[in-house]
DNA sequence: TTGTAAGCGTTATCAT
DNA sequence: ATGATAACGCTTACAA
C-alpha cells in the first residue's frame, strides 16, 4: 500500500505508531521496542523517558504488526456451537477470565452454523486467523470440520466431550452417570430412565454414546435398561419438557426414577411434572448432571461439575503450552460430586 | 525478524504463505491476491489455476498481515462483564451468528475484571487489538475505561444500557417498567415495590437510573413509592432471592406486588416466597423484566425483549458502518411486550 | 491481464 | 546501550 498518508483508524486521530514514540523519545523504533516491552538491553534513563512519551501518546503496539513479526498472535481461539447452553457458556466465561489476565485475546467461533456442507463456517475466519491455540467446546464438530482443524497443526483441547487423540478436559462421563445410578439405587430404585440431549450430532458420535454409557453403567449396577425408556430430547429445558410428555405419554410400564444428562433437561422435566400431576419426589425421582446455577433453587438433585473451572484449566494448560512450557497440554479428568437435594428419595413402596 | 528459515506456526507443517501459492501456480502474489478475493483483472484461466493450487495448498490468508496492510482488521470486539447473565450471553450469541456469517471475528473482552483502580484489564489487549468496531455489553465500565475506549476512535455501539452520546440499542427501560406497573395497576394493585439489580455500579450511574425511572413511572401512574420497598441486589436469581428474603424479613406494610428489573431476579423471588410460604400470586404478584428462556417454564409474568436480536441487530450496524455504509450506524429502541402469566394476578380483597 | 515493488508496524539480528 | 535494517505476509498503485 503505497504513500497512503494520513492513517487514520476508521474515524478517529491516527494511530500512534512506534515511529511517533521514538521520535518523540529522540531515539530508535528498536529502542522502544525494547523499553515498552520491558527487556533488558535498556539504559533506566531511556526506559524512563521512552515509557514517559509512550503514554503521553497512548501508544500501545498493534497486534497485527507484532504478530507479523513474531508469529504468534496472542490469541486464543474458542470454538462453541451457536446457541450453546449452560455448560458452555460459563467454560468460555472460565476461559475468557484466564485470557483476559495473561493479556489475551479470547476469539469465539461459532461451530456447526447453518451452512449444511462440510465448508463449516470455521474455515476463512478460523483458519486465517491463526489463533496460538485452540479450545474445543463442542461436539458439534463436523468431521471435515475437525478435520480442517488439525490441519492448523496449533495446539488444542477439548473440553467436555472428548475427541480422539487429542488433550481434554471435563468428567468422566461414565463415573459421574454412575455416581446418580448408584445414588438412586441406595435409595432403593431399580426402574431407571434416561432423558438424554441429542442435538446435533454430527458423526463424532458423543450422543450415542451418551446411551450406549448409561446402558453399560446400568449393566454393572446390576441394573436392567428398557430401549423405551430412553428418550433423547435437546439438550435444554425446553427438550426435557418435551422429551418427559413424550415418554409419559407412551404407554407401558413407567420407571420410579429418571437419571437426565443435564441438569436443563431434569429441570424441563421437573416442569412438566408438576403440569401432569407427577409428584416429585413422591412419585418420581429425577436426577441431572451439572448443578446448573438454578437447580439448588429447584431442588435437583444432581453431579455437579464446575464447568467455569474446567475453562479456567483447559485455557491455563493451552497458555502454558503455548508460551514454550511443552508438555503442559494433557488429558484431566475433572471432579464431580453428588448433591442429594430434594428430586430424589427413597423409592415407595 | 532475519532469516529464521522453516517457519512453523507451532508444531505443524510450515504455514503456507501467499507466495507458495504463486509458486505453485506460477504467476506472482499479486496475482494470487487478487484470484483468491475474486477480484476483478483476473483471466478466468489464471484464476481457476489459481484456485485450484490455493485450496490444494490449503492457503488462507493471514489476517495479520492482511489487516497490516488494509488497517482493518475484519474482527469485531464485544466487552461484557466478567460473569454475565442471560441477557449478556444471549446478546453475544446473536452478534456471534452475524459476524461469523459475515466472516468477521469475534473477540470477546471482560470489563470491570478483578482490577480495583483504573487500569481496567482492557489495556493492553483491547487497545493493541485494533478492532474495526466495538459492542458495549454493560454497564460495567469505570469512567476511565470508557474514556480510553472511546480515544481508540472506532466506531461503537452499547447494547442494553446507554452511554451517553454514543449509538445505542435496547428497549426503552421506562416504557417497559410502565407497561409493568399500568398491567399490575389493570389488575388492582396499588401497592408496589421494586426489586432491582445493582451489581458493580461503576460511575456510569446506571444502576440508580433504575430507581429513578420506577419511581417516575410510579408517580406517571399515579402512585406513590416507598423507600423501604426498594430493594437493590446481584442481577441474579440469588440476589433475587436474597433481596426478597431481607425485603419480607423487614418490619412494616408490606406490597401486593413485587416489580423485578430482571427475570432472574423475578426467579429468585418466587423460589425464596415458595420457601416463606407466600402464595404467588395469590398473596403476591411477581412481574419480571426480559422474558428469560426459564420464565415460560415458571409461569412468571413479565415483559419481553429479545437479546439475542438485540445482539444481531447491534452487530450488523456495526459491521455495514465499518464496511464503509455511513449513518449505518444509529440508535434503536427495541421492542417489548407484556407477556402476562400466572405470577402475577388480580388483587385479593 | 499480469508483474513489480513499496508500504503496513513490529521484532530481532547484527553492527556499532 | 543503541541504531540500522531485513523480514514477517499481504495489498495495491503503477508499470508493463
Amino acid at each position: 500500500m503505497p504513500p497512503t498518508d494520513e492513517r487514520t483508524p476508521r474515524g478517529g486521530r491516527p494511530a500512534v505508531s512506534i515511529e511517533d514514540v521514538a521520535v518523540a523519545a529522540g531515539v530508535s523504533t528498536a529502542t522502544v521496542s525494547r523499553a515498552v516491552r520491558g527487556l533488558p538491553r535498556v539504559s533506566p534513563a531511556t526506559r524512563d523517558r521512552v515509557q514517559e512519551a509512550a503514554s503521553r501518546l497512548g501508544y500501545v503496539a498493534s497486534s497485527f504488526a507484532s504478530g507479523l513479526a513474531t508469529g504468534r498472535t496472542r490469541t486464543i481461539g474458542v470454538v462453541a456451537p451457536a446457541g450453546c447452553g449452560w455448560f458452555s457458556s460459563k467454560a468460555i466465561d472460565g476461559a475468557a477470565r484466564v485470557l483476559n489476565e495473561r493479556n489475551y485475546t479470547l476469539s469465539l467461533f461459532n461451530s456447526g452454523g447453518n451452512n449444511g456442507a462440510g465448508t463449516g463456517s470455521l474455515n476463512s475466519v478460523l483458519l486465517g486467523k491463526r489463533t496460538d491455540g485452540l479450545l474445543l467446546l463442542t461436539a458439534a464438530l463436523s468431521a471435515v470440520e475437525l478435520l480442517q482443524i488439525r490441519k492448523l497443526g496449533i495446539p488444542l483441547i477439548a473440553l467436555g466431550n472428548r475427541i480422539q487423540d487429542h488433550p481434554f478436559i471435563g468428567i468422566d462421563q461414565r463415573e459421574a452417570m454412575s455416581t446418580a445410578v448408584r445414588h438412586l439405587l441406595a435409595l432403593g430404585h431399580r426402574d431407571i430412565a434416561l432423558l438424554y440431549g441429542g442435538g446435533t450430532d454430527t458423526g463424532i458420535g458423543v450422543t450415542d454414546s451418551t446411551r450406549q454409557t448409561f446402558r453399560e453403567v446400568m449393566s454393572a449396577t446390576g441394573l436392567g435398561v428398557r430401549p423405551d425408556w430412553e428418550h433423547m430430547g435437546d439438550p435444554t429445558v425446553y427438550g426435557g419438557q418435551k422429551a418427559f410428555s413424550r415418554f409419559w405419554a407412551q404407554s407401558g410400564p413407567k420407571p420410579t426414577a429418571i437419571l437426565c444428562s443435564s441438569d436443563e433437561m431434569a429441570m424441563g422435566v421437573m416442569f412438566e411434572a408438576g403440569h401432569q400431576g407427577v409428584a416429585i419426589p413422591a412419585d418420581l425421582s429425577v436426577i441431572g448432571i451439572d448443578d446448573h446455577d438454578y437447580s439448588v433453587f429447584m431442588g435437583l438433585s444432581t453431579v455437579a461439575q464446575d464447568p467455569g473451572r474446567q475453562g479456567q484449566l483447559a485455557a491455563t494448560m493451552l497458555l502454558d503450552e503455548v508460551e514454550g512450557q511443552h508438555g503442559a497440554l494433557g488429558t484431566i479428568i475433572a471432579e464431580h460430586r453428588l448433591i442429594p437435594r430434594h428430586s430424589t428419595a427413597p423409592l415407595r413402596l
